[in-house]
DNA sequence: GAATCCATTATTGTTGACAATCTTCAATTT
DNA sequence: AAATTGAAGATTGTCAACAATAATGGATTC
């Protein structure tokens, strides 16, 4: 039960549903949800292990509010991440790897073109999830889906301010390109340089979205 | 109050006070540690997300056992995330960080010498931890948390089923060289030998012990 | 008028009892 | 003798009431 109460959260924070900052409180929730508070505090538990939300003692659980350090150590892991698991599955990419990479990428187009917001960030993290699946390293995808999660929610939180303004269709070509190409070090500097666009996209966004909210507080 | 019985647990674990594979049963504990199961239950919660335990529903909670995949997931993370730290503190290694560097060196070599199995296993890690300290990256050092938690673990069942054999009183000289001197490569080189010499002899203990476990079972 | 103190309220932390589930072991049947 | 079924025991999952703590707002004092 608490395992769903999480799921049910985590999905909640990661499309938006519940903003950065937002309060949690546990007997509202408990009775919304229709479950007692035992189970509910664990999933809050859990989901303050993974980062999502803090709580502080006596005084409450909040969703975690972006902050540009944050931002910048992410893409920085993300690129080491990325770029070791591709050194791990660089001499065994299979067919069938290449051939779901391609499906990814075509997933993520589509979203694109249906304009829909949720999905295209669900597809472009499933893009770039392929590789962490394929090392076969389990604390390696764990590591990713931490990251992958604090992402989905800065992006939903994009979204939700600025409408439909997501990555362009052709944004992940060149990725998919030098991925099933055979320069293992061209794979690694397209990597740097996509996230190095993406870290700036992403921090353009919460550094305005931070004024805003400092203008709200003191205008 | 489930922080402070978390605590207590994961050094009980990481010493080898709690062996792998030993069940934690919820009723037994909590009066044995005078709390309640739900504080308790939180603690543990805890700890499973930290990898320390696993819990099967409505069967019972264990310290999870050593696994060959996963010493080989956590030495290849290690060399990977280490490297990244030194590439992000290279530039900016100040002479507070040189002087800790030598100092906790000398406290591995000085807790070598008076033949301490606990308090050499928690210098090496502490040693290593600089780095990651340094970086500045929370993410970064979460991460290398959660892996000095199992060599923690993985080392202390070492020493406890081979007494005082840990490493040589010189095994962490070219490290700090290289982590003094000039080349970035070359520390790089050093960490990914070093790595494997580690990774060979954690398995090698793994491996005699599993097998010993094995013929306990069907002897 | 500003600052401080106290009571109120909202929220989380803790507890013990009860329910649901799995495992084990013995009795029974084939 | 082997397999199956059933019940008993052990263990975790869930709940609702109670205790502890921190934030809030108004009254009081300087």
């Amino acid at each position: 039960m608490s395992t769903q109460i999480a799921a049910l959260l985590r999905s909640a924070i990661l499309t938006g549903e519940l903003e950065p900052g937002a309060q949690l409180v546990e007997n509202t929730l408990a009775m919304r949800l229709g479950a007692s508070r035992g189970p509910l505090r664990e999933a809050m538990r859990q989901l303050v292990d993974e980062g999502l939300l803090v709580s502080v003692p006596y005084t409450g659980t909040r969703v975690v509010d972006i902050s540009i350090q944050d931002i910048n150590d992410i893409y920085a892991m993300r690129t080491c991440l990325e770029q070791f698991a591709f050194e791990q599955i660089w001499d065994h990419r299979c067919e069938a790897f290449k051939e779901e990479l391609i499906r990814r990428n075509a997933t993520l187009k589509d979203a694109i073109d249906r304009a829909d917001g949720v999905g295209t960030i669900e597809a472009e993290l499933d893009l770039h999830g392929l590789a962490y699946e394929h090392a076969g390293n389990r604390i390696l995808l764990n590591s990713w889906t931490g990251l992958r999660g604090h992402l989905q929610m800065y992006w939903a939180s994009h979204h939700r301010a600025h409408g439909t303004t997501g990555p362009k269709r052709e944004s992940h070509d060149d990725y998919v390109r030098h991925a099933l190409g055979s320069s293992l070090s061209a794979m690694k500097d397209e990597l740097r340089d996509h996230m190095l666009r993406g870290l700036e996209k992403t921090k353009a966004f919460v550094e305005a979205r931070n004024k805003v909210q400092a203008e709200e507080l003191d205008p």
